[in-house]
RNA sequence: GCGCUCGUAGCUCAACUGGAUAGAGUGUCUGACUACGGAUCAGAAGGUUGGGGGUUCGAAUCCUCUCGGGCGCGCCA
């Protein structure tokens, strides 16, 4: 149960009614909460987007549509303000049912079906496999598995994915790096590590592993002879440490997908051959940047793709120089591959440091789905970290990078979550590592929390009084409620279904958290009104009918709190400390 | 040099994707607790949405120019 929704179904009937038709024309037309409450509970612009149409000023059509809103029970008023919305005053009835129906449901309430027989694919996270998860991997992760819950909640059936990237120069310098470690370890002494090798500690415990396995064999090989056994322990590893990290954040992915293995099982080819036939592909030259320094350019002949069809500013290399594939290539055959699995939507959770990548991307993903797919990239910009009101620079050379975990052990996975998602993905994030450990009261999420926690403790003392949970559910008189407070709590839990399909739509987890703290602003209100106003406290012993009126609202605002938090992957507190 | 992206209250950010008088939190000031949990609530103050031009009934949102920050521009991924 969506009203939202049912009325604007109505007021495209309607609309339908008066001669409006065009696809174009309809999708135009809107039906929503007006920012200013006292306007009244829906607002359409109907008679805006028509009046042109159909020759008329847009006040004389409006009085038509008001003709014909005015006959539904549901409707008590129909205005047309401004240039020319009508907006509408719902009877409070309409919240006593979608209240109702929020009970019944429970924590299935808020679900709908826009992804009904639907299949999406999200890849997220996706980090190199050559060291544990620091905290500027988090965003992605939060943010991609909270969407992913989502989709879910709203019929999709979704695939978290997570790509590998294992192959090329970056693991030969981990295998190095560790190769570096196991001579210190069997030889005693510190070495260097060169400019691309991994300095951190973290690689230590694969060394002495590799040691008790296989002691000093590989001390005097050439580097032929141990890499790639080198590399894969290291990358199977160090992927365990990955999963580690995500594991304490709460998030499994379904698949993990090996860059390697697209390579060994030729997916490249098949994908450059497509596009060969597409003639998207040919051999040619690469002008250098403008304006930019670049040592030793020489110009020379590469397989390029032309993503410049697709609004790229050049074409792409699809070859380096010793004729070995570049990223691109097998990242193309990634979502070549992708594409086969029949998805309707592929999502994926980037850093913004790879912005001037989508363009190629999906002009892969449109060539080889013939444009059927629909392709998202969500780039998600990087986190700040500050401490003491100064950024901090995380610097792979200094190893000074701040860990996954030890934020996560210090302030919880729940407090990391709901921090991540307090801005849209594609605003930077300050992350003050004083304010969230330090002083959990500056945290979004305890305000929250503490609403539920506040129900939660509601049940109990109505427990006390006689009056059990079962009673909830026992058709409760909502039409007691009369305070303009309550009945916008009413209001508020109605609207719970649309912020989902608002959320899920436009790929937006962050409207999850902007909605929970509204509800819980509310609730809290309502709350300190019974401080001053003893007949407006939700538990009445002298009137059992009110007490459980009042209770079961609260209920629902508990039950839409509860399973807000669930899908962004916090745990809802039945007791604050 | 080119491309992408962001610029909104002192600070950190929203704004239902083109809607009406641009909203929260935080900070500052002033108030409300013998309470169903004060980790709460109310009020005040704070704005030429970086700037100019354009599109239309209507612009923070779209186009254009401009200023400023971030990211990127073959042989890292």
């Amino acid at each position: 149960m969506n009203i939202y929704n049912d009325l604007h179904s109505i007021i495209i009937q309607i609309a339908n009614k008066l001669g409006l038709k065009d696809r174009y024309i309809l999708d135009k037309i809107t039906s929503e909460p007006p920012k200013e409450k006292s306007y009244g509970d829906i607002s359409t612009n109907l008679a805006l987007i028509g009046s042109k149409i159909l020759n008329k000023t847009p006040h004389n059509l409006a009085d038509e549509i008001i003709k014909e809103l005015l006959k539904l029970k549901i409707v008590s008023k129909a205005l047309v303000a401004g240039p020319g919305f009508i907006n509408l005053h719902l009877e409070d009835k309409v919240w006593h049912e979608c209240c109702k129906y929020a009970l019944d449901k429970k924590s299935d309430y808020g679900k709908n079906e826009l992804g009904k027989n639907k299949k999406v694919n999200i890849e997220f996270v996706s980090a190199n496999p050559t060291g544990p998860m620091h905290i500027g991997h988090a965003r992605g992760a939060v943010y991609g598995d909270s969407l992913a819950n989502i989709l879910c909640f709203s019929g999709y059936e979704v695939t978290r994915e997570y790509y590998i990237n294992d192959s090329g120069e970056q693991v030969n310098n981990l295998a190095r790096s560790v190769y570096k470690r196991y001579l210190e370890i069997l030889t005693n002494k510190k070495l260097d590590f060169e400019n691309d090798l991994y300095p951190g500690e973290y690689l230590i415990p694969i060394a002495k592993k590799i040691i008790k396995k296989y002691d000093n064999k590989f001390s005097d090989k050439s580097e032929p002879v141990w890499i790639d056994r080198f590399k894969r322990i290291s990358i199977n590893h160090i992927m365990d440490y990955i999963k580690k990290d995500l594991s304490n954040l709460g998030i499994k992915h379904d698949i993990f997908i090996s860059e390697k293995s697209l390579i060994s099982s030729n997916s490249i080819d098949k994908v450059v051959n497509i596009l060969r036939n597409k003639n998207l592909i040919y051999e040619g030259e690469l002008e250098p940047p403008k304006g930019k320094k670049i040592n030793n350019w020489e110009i020379r002949k590469q397989l390029l793709f032309k993503s410049s069809h697709f609004g790229d500013d050049v074409d792409r290399p699809l070859t380096k120089s010793d004729g070995s594939w570049t990223y691109f290539a097998s990242d193309a055959a990634y979502h070549y591959e992708k594409c086969n699995r029949k998805f309707s939507t592929l999502i994926n959770i980037w850093g913004a440091d790879h912005g001037g990548y989508v363009k190629r991307i999906r002009g892969v993903v449109q060539a080889v789905s013939e444009s059927q797919i629909d392709f998202d990239v969500k780039l998600c910009q990087l986190v700040n970290i500050v401490k003491d009101g100064k950024p901090v620079k995380m610097s792979k050379r200094e190893g000074n990078f701040i860990s996954l975990k030890s934020v996560v052990d210090t302030v919880g996975p729940d407090v990391l979550r709901f921090i991540m998602l307090t801005r849209k993905n594609d605003a930077s994030l300050d992350f003050d590592i004083k304010k969230v450990t330090e002083s959990s009261n500056e945290n979004p999420v305890y305000y929250v929390q503490y609403a539920h926690a506040r129900i939660k403790s509601l049940h109990k003392k109505a427990s006390i009084e006689g009056i059990k949970d079962i009673d909830f559910v026992n058709d409760p008189n909502f039409s007691l409620l009369k305070n303009t407070s309550e009945i916008n709590l009413m209001k508020l839990v109605a609207t719970w279904p649309r912020v989902i399909e608002l959320a899920a739509k436009s790929h937006e987890p962050h409207r999850i958290t902007y909605f929970l703290t509204d509800i819980a602003s509310e609730f809290h209100y309502l709350w300190t009104l019974g401080n001053s106003r003893e007949e407006l406290r939700y538990i009445i012993p002298k009137d059992k009918e009110l007490t459980i009126a009042r209770l079961s609202l609260a209920e629902t605002v508990r039950t839409v709190i509860s399973s807000g938090l669930q899908l962004i992957g916090v745990k809802p507190l039945e007791v604050l400390k």
